[in-house]
RNA sequence: GUGGUUGUAGCUCAGUUGGUUAGAGCGCCAGAUUGUGGAUCUGGAGGUCGCCGGUUCGAACCCGGUCUUCCACCCCA
């Protein structure tokens, strides 16, 4: 008796039908990402714990997963350590690589080491699964796919225009409706400045970013329990709950932050990219979320996230500005912005929603029947020339009787059958089934592509 | 990582206070129909009751552990 196999948790095992809807959406994403000219590039699934760590917070670093050490392992673990129970100190001493933890920071390293051979300001999409040791639930993995588009090396706003631009493209195409917010760490670190409490700008922006979640009131107890000051949490509570529209908030923003460096540059950006969204032909909107922080905590500048209109299922994209995150691989100066596509989440929203078009079940064009020796080599000939007019065929392996096969290509979901049998090779034709309106239609071999393609189309 | 939850046929689920051979629907296979799928009818196959251990004369059912699912916190795509 065998064990029944399985796989670790917070992965998925995705089955052909998965796979062509999971496919569908790469496409339209790498469809649009190339046509603003970004250029692919991959990373290792494995990168040096050193590149990994200290980049996403805490618990980011405690959601890395680590690889083990080559070979003996303990050997250069130090006894103390290892009797001590320190499993800190004995981590650091038997792994040295972990699995990547998002696309951005190997992408922050892949610049500084390829940068001779870059040309600034660099555009790259990257489309690979990430890992986190996160507690799976529904729409959050282990292993999952983020498709990154980013450009690095300029600091012009009107990257994050164009990539807001990207966003609404592919959304629209794939046919979520969607909520874009956007904000931007200086106004946060203003705000914060100006309420006084400009150290605690991390506390600040954790607690407000759980505003939609736990309301006014439970922000108010999270900022408490972490530390901040009444009177501070007193001048913060009139910015966050702003409201109005994104320019009304902007002009409100002004008067309070006049004293703020931080907080006016971010108003201005703020007031300059929605300037140049405005001027897009396709007008994507966009809101001013003050509540919007976003964990990681390489952002400096502009910060977006995206929501599905039509259902709660947390971000399905999202991204931002960073300033220095070369700086760290030892390129300083180098500004980057960019946004990560969640291709599971998608996948989640869209089948939930029933988004997929219907063709995306099966690939395969045409069954041919298989009837058996003598006919074999006419219908190799007909699959030939099929697939040379580009029409994707299949012949049925084995010449079973044709309720089997015929029920083969009803399962696959396969639209047409060619019907070759001697009859109709004997006058140059062959029977093509419509397996949809159950049509069949005598057909001279040498109009079978022209009449396939057709058929495809009606 | 903390607390909770779920697990019975390929799928969706029944399964009485622990009591003999664990059921249904759908799907699958075969036949009715030896050149025709989706409808109908007939028959059939398919289950270590997630896994390991314990309690018991006896466990799908009770207990412990473990894995998995989902939920909350945390965080995030």
């Amino acid at each position: 008796m065998f064990q029944k196999p399985s796989i670790p948790r917070g992965t998925r095992d995705f089955s052909p039908t998965e796979m062509l809807r999971r496919n569908y959406i790469f496409d339209v994403i790498r469809r649009n990402f190339s046509l603003c000219g970004y250029l692919p590039i991959e990373t290792p699934a494995m990168e040096n714990l050193s590149t990994l760590l200290g980049k996403y917070g805490e618990e980011g670093d405690r959601l890395i997963f680590r690889i083990l050490n080559s070979g003996n392992f303990l050997a250069g673990v130090t006894p103390g350590t290892l009797s001590a129970a320190d499993s800190s100190s004995v981590s650091q001493q038997i792994s040295e690589k972990g699995l990547r933890y998002d696309l951005t920071v190997p992408f922050a390293r892949y610049v500084v080491q390829h940068r001779d051979e870059i040309t600034f300001p660099f555009r790259r999409y990257q489309i690979q699964p990430v890992w986190r040791a996160d507690k799976p639930q529904k729409g959050r993995y282990r292993e999952f796919f983020q498709c990154d588009v980013d450009v690095i090396g300029s600091d012009s706003l009107l990257n994050e225009a164009e990539l807001v631009q990207i966003i609404d493209r592919v959304f629209s195409e794939l046919n979520i409706k969607i909520i874009v917010k956007i904000n931007n760490r200086k106004i946060l670190a203003g705000i914060a400045e100006m309420a006084g409490a400009g150290e605690q700008i991390t506390d600040i922006t954790v607690a407000i970013d759980k505003l939609e979640k736990i309301g006014r009131d439970g922000v108010r107890q999270e900022l408490m329990q972490r530390g901040i000051a009444s009177e501070v949490i007193a001048r913060l509570e009139p910015v966050i709950n702003l409201s109005g529209s994104s320019e009304e908030k902007l002009e409100e923003l002004k008067r309070v932050m006049a004293g703020s460096e931080a907080g006016l540059k971010g108003i201005e950006e703020m007031e300059e990219l929605l300037g140049y969204l405005a001027m897009q032909p396709v007008k994507p909107s966009v809101e001013l979320d003050l509540s919007l922080a976003r964990g990681l905590n390489y952002y400096t500048g502009t910060i977006i996230e995206v929501k599905a209109a039509d259902l709660p299922f947390g971000s399905i994209c999202g991204g931002g500005r960073y300033d220095d995150l070369t700086g760290i691989f030892g390129l300083p100066g180098v500004s980057g912005v960019g946004v990560s596509f969640g291709a599971d989440r998608i996948y989640d929203v869209m089948l939930r929603l029933n988004l997929f078009p219907e063709q995306t079940g099966s690939s395969t064009e045409a069954l041919i029947i298989n009837f058996g020796r003598e006919e074999l080599p006419t219908l190799m000939q007909i699959a030939d020339t099929l697939r040379e007019a580009g029409i994707a065929v299949e012949l049925y392996p084995e010449s079973v009787k044709l309720k089997k096969q015929f029920s083969y290509a009803d399962a696959r979901m396969i639209p047409m059958v060619v019907i070759a049998g001697s009859n109709e090779i004997a006058s140059g034709q062959a029977t093509v089934k419509n397996m949809k309106t159950g049509e069949q239609t005598a057909v001279i071999l040498s109009a079978l592509p022209s009449f396939i393609r057709e058929g495809k189309l009606s």
